[in-house]
DNA sequence: CAAATTTCAGGCCAACTGAAATTT
DNA sequence: CAAATTTCAGTTGGCCTGAAATTT
């Protein structure tokens, strides 16, 4: 009995964003091997946002990571809940939460950044160092095109 | 006063894949303004797929494009309602149900697809045709070391 | 008053699990 | 009988809309 062929659809191959979709999937696949402890992705968008910029309003966390505001709610609430986050009432504008890392925020982001690196590690093992440097700079490149306003002036 | 800081968590922006993530979002926001013509990117695959291989079994289908069987019925429905796919017992073994494209599926899938033609190249513009070639090999690459089964010989 | 911010209710789609029905 | 195939019911997460509540 021959072994079914499964190939994908050679027009779509051929298109670079279909590549990049079927290793998104791979992504998932490898992040379930490594563990997320809980966080998943915008979790650990959050945690990096605070940590490298210091407190914000909710509004502000959304405009930066493009979350939307209402889904934000149920991230906060699971941060909060778990002791990573807080949010407490901006004196000076008391419609604003002003949302913060907790110690343990801090570390657990940590951890969480460390398996997103290995995973990340993980997906492109086949590639050597120069050429992740080269596909990198292609993929920066090209979202610097779509969304200048979230990448740091360096990359503009 | 000045514009708030939009740029994104740098810890991140250094995984690739995290950049090749925030992409994936942009392709939302470019079919979109392209039009889907009512077919997502998982109807597209299945036309793609049975207009190279001909007809499947719906097995077929879901193990080639990594569909799950049981979303694959509603995908199916939607292709038979719009007269563009249809189904019939395969009489050979009464389990399976064979899936043929019409004529209409044929031609609005090649519609659909230059569409997703249009949608990649509007997202990598930045490149240039040398550039997307290197980009698209790296990204073929990468995705074969993990799944080589879904790629043809001349890949793997 | 209108506008900004957070929250809630609910929709759609992608991905998955578990089980029923039919057939081999 | 067990196994394969299709189908259905239900869950979760990501993304979106619309509207309520509070505050400026």
């Amino acid at each position: 009995m021959a072994a079914p062929d499964l190939t994908l659809p050679d027009s779509l191959l051929r298109l670079p964003s279909f590549v990049m979709f079927q290793l998104l999937r791979e992504t998932r696949r490898l992040t379930a091997q490594l563990g997320d402890e809980g966080l998943r992705l915008p979790h650990l968008t959050i945690l990096c946002c605070l940590a490298e910029a210091g407190p914000l309003a909710q509004k502000d966390i959304s405009a930066r990571l493009r979350i939307d505001p209402s889904d934000l709610v149920a991230l906060l609430d699971d941060l909060e809940r778990t002791g990573l986050a807080n949010r407490q009432r901006d004196a000076t504008d008391r419609r604003r939460h002003l949302v913060s890392l907790t110690e343990a925020g801090r570390e657990v982001g940590r951890r969480r950044l460390a398996t997103a690196r290995r995973m990340d590690d993980a997906l492109f093992e086949p590639l050597t160092a120069h050429e992740r440097e080269q596909l990198h700079h292609l993929l920066m490149r090209t979202y610097a095109h779509h969304d200048p306003d979230r990448l740091p002036a360096g990359y503009r």
